[in-house]
DNA sequence: ATGTTCTATGAAAACTTGTTCACTGTCAAG
DNA sequence: CTTGACAGTGAACAAGTTTTCATAGAACAT
């Protein structure tokens, strides 16, 4: 997966907040007006590179017309995440949309064979709602089932500042779980809500991905 | 509100299944082609109408940019759905989007001062899944609380043939409840999971408008 | 009958938008 | 130093797309 440059990237959010908050996508002029190009093919270049890279697929002759390709995958089997890249099979874009307040846009969440796949949400910078940057995923193991939280029930993950008690996405040693976050002190800890588990991971790196803030199960 | 005609509505749909579909919006021709019509202006006309009746908004000029505007607002309070008219008060497209299996597309919900409105889901016709026509609606009352559904809570509604012990809205006497559906031979009721409420509800007219499939639960 | 509205045709105009071409400068690797 | 990749300017072209204009039949109320 090749790397997306800071303006490559800066236009890829700018097309995807454009859709968020208008609903339709940008022509090739509002991002030159965005980015004050002077002309219309540097966008035309950065659009060329985005579709090279896999990230943004162009309908050729079409105006405002793209898609938009999940950048990453996230499996959560066994309560790990493990990231992997895109473009291997074929990923739809129907899948789970977002829950939460998140502006209008583009579903992001693809599910296939098991996996949820998750990409950042587009964010509305008019949006006046929070939860930027939510997604969900699918809950793989009873690690939480003590919060009330299955296996096969899906969480929605907003970042933030995690507090004491809230039950987190941490990124730990490379691997991702969804534990509840304990703070005594100075010391952090990661607490599987069940009670079979062994309890207080001690953290090494913590990276907390974002915050458990609702769960969808099935009825 | 100014009633669609058939073929406003046909439009409209279609128009929602391509964004669903695509991500992005038809163009006239694609609309035309669709229809066979045999001139543009055929649909130009139609999309005219479409804003006029205050259902669709045009970006004037710009290609392949509309925004639709929210047909339906529901009002699920002390488990009771009230059915309003759009256009009183602003409306905004950022809202909570459908949960489940429903295709790329607009979300359709918006919360605004305790009320979560609701819209006809966009179905796409070339999505695999099923799920169409799905909504969401916010709990208000505690009828359901042994079947763990809970004030503030909001469930995803969908469309389909409901089954003895299922859940679902159902239109009674003019009116929404969300409850059990029961089946005694020929005999239907309605069955509130609540042991403070009372049992059985007989049924005279019913009108099952979806079942609810899932809950969405803050943590 | 008559006017009005709705729907549609057919063609063209006007504008929007994607795309191409020629050229320039920067920066790092070979 | 040279090469190549990257980013950008400026202008123009070609296609896509909306919009307008002129016209007409059907349905419907007055």
């Amino acid at each position: 997966m090749e790397e997306l440059t800071k303006k490559q990237r800066a236009i890829l959010d700018y097309m995807k907040a454009h859709v968020a908050e208008h609903t339709y996508w940008p022509s090739i002029r509002d991002i030159q007006a965005k980015f004050r190009f002077a002309s219309t093919n540097a966008v035309f270049g950065h659009l060329q590179a985005l579709e090279r890279k896999g990230v943004l697929q162009r309908i050729p002759g079409a105006a405002r017309a793209y898609k938009i390709v999940p950048e990453v995958v996230a499996d959560l089997s066994d309560n790990v995440i493990r990231y992997e890249g895109p473009g291997d099979d074929a990923i739809e874009l129907n899948g789970i949309p977002l829950v939460g307040h998140i502006a209008a846009g583009f579903p992001d969440y693809t599910e296939s064979s098991g996996v949820l796949n998750t990409m950042q949400a587009p964010i509305s910078e008019g949006s006046r709602r929070r939860a930027p940057q939510a997604f969900a995923l699918r809950v793989r193991g009873d690690s939480m089932i003590d919060a009330d939280i299955h296996d096969g029930d899906t969480v929605i993950i907003e970042p933030g500042q995690a507090k004491h008690g809230d039950i987190v996405a941490a990124l730990i040693d490379g691997e991702t779980t969804l534990k509840r976050l304990i703070k005594q002190g100075n010391k952090t800890y990661l607490q599987a809500a069940n009670q079979n588990y062994p309890d207080l991971t001690p953290v090494q790196s913590l990276v907390i991905q974002g915050i458990a803030k609702s769960v969808v199960k099935s009825i």
